[in-house]
DNA sequence: CTGGATCCAACTTGATACTG
DNA sequence: CAGTATCAAGTTGGATCCAG
């Protein structure tokens, strides 16, 4: 997907389960696409137990780049996953925390992390199996 | 992620709720690298009734190509989601099937997509809000 | 029929410098 | 403090041709 335009490329309906899916319009390829990013799902998790300020996020994730930390929050309150709340203070203060919908999204979320952890171990032996030189 | 190597770019430790990730070895990075491409969710529904053959899936799918469907396949395989059985025909015939681990992980998965078609009027709202001109 | 190999355009991310 | 702008580099996915 195009994050810029907002076009995807041609997609168009097939079957999953014998049920029609548009896959011009797919809801499960529209959350994807936007919460697959390499710190969306992430910053999510990190927001679960109460609002954190940009440069709180920052200093918690040491990795992330200022532009990347700008652009995940932006991309995941305009998909109304976080709010965000500017504080008036000199400097200003911004914090971000998660919506309804958000938190509705974290316990998904959460299901993936817990399954991810559980079989990560079976997921790194299958892949050895199949790189064995035989 | 660099597929080809299989080196990630530094990622050190954080903190997610107070226990500690290691991010250079982090299992739902890992899983999500894996299973977050174009088409590997995708498959994992498909076969979720049963075994397909190649030449199935790519005429069930058609806007896939032919190398992002081997490709795809090959991933999924190795990281154990998938079992491939080549049948001895002429032509030769070989069917994909999902392996326990990726009946597994469809629990999940279905998780995901029920959600995703339940909130995604609530995601384009807010994103429509969010775009508003204001 | 089931792939492998190559080339290439688009998209994503990071580094760095700058601003209200 | 909380961003924006610009440039550089890496990855992904698609098109096409070839092979057992």
């Amino acid at each position: 997907m195009n994050k810029a335009t907002g076009k995807v490329k041609g997609r168009r309906a097939i079957l999953i389960g014998g049920v029609p899916m548009d896959m011009d319009n797919c809801p499960v390829r529209d959350v994807m696409d936007h919460i697959g990013g390499k710190w969306n799902s992430l910053m999510i998790l990190m927001l679960a137990d109460g609002p954190l300020r940009f440069s709180e996020l920052r200093r918690l994730i040491p990795d992330i780049s200022q532009r990347m930390l700008t652009q995940t929050l932006r991309d995941l309150q305009r998909d109304g996953y976080l709010s965000r709340t500017v504080y008036p203070t000199q400097p200003p203060s911004v914090e971000y925390g998660l919506t309804h919908l958000g938190r509705s999204f974290l316990a998904v979320l959460r299901l993936f992390v817990d399954w991810s952890v559980e079989n990560h171990e079976a997921i790194r032996k299958a892949r050895a199996e199949f790189d064995a030189p035989v």
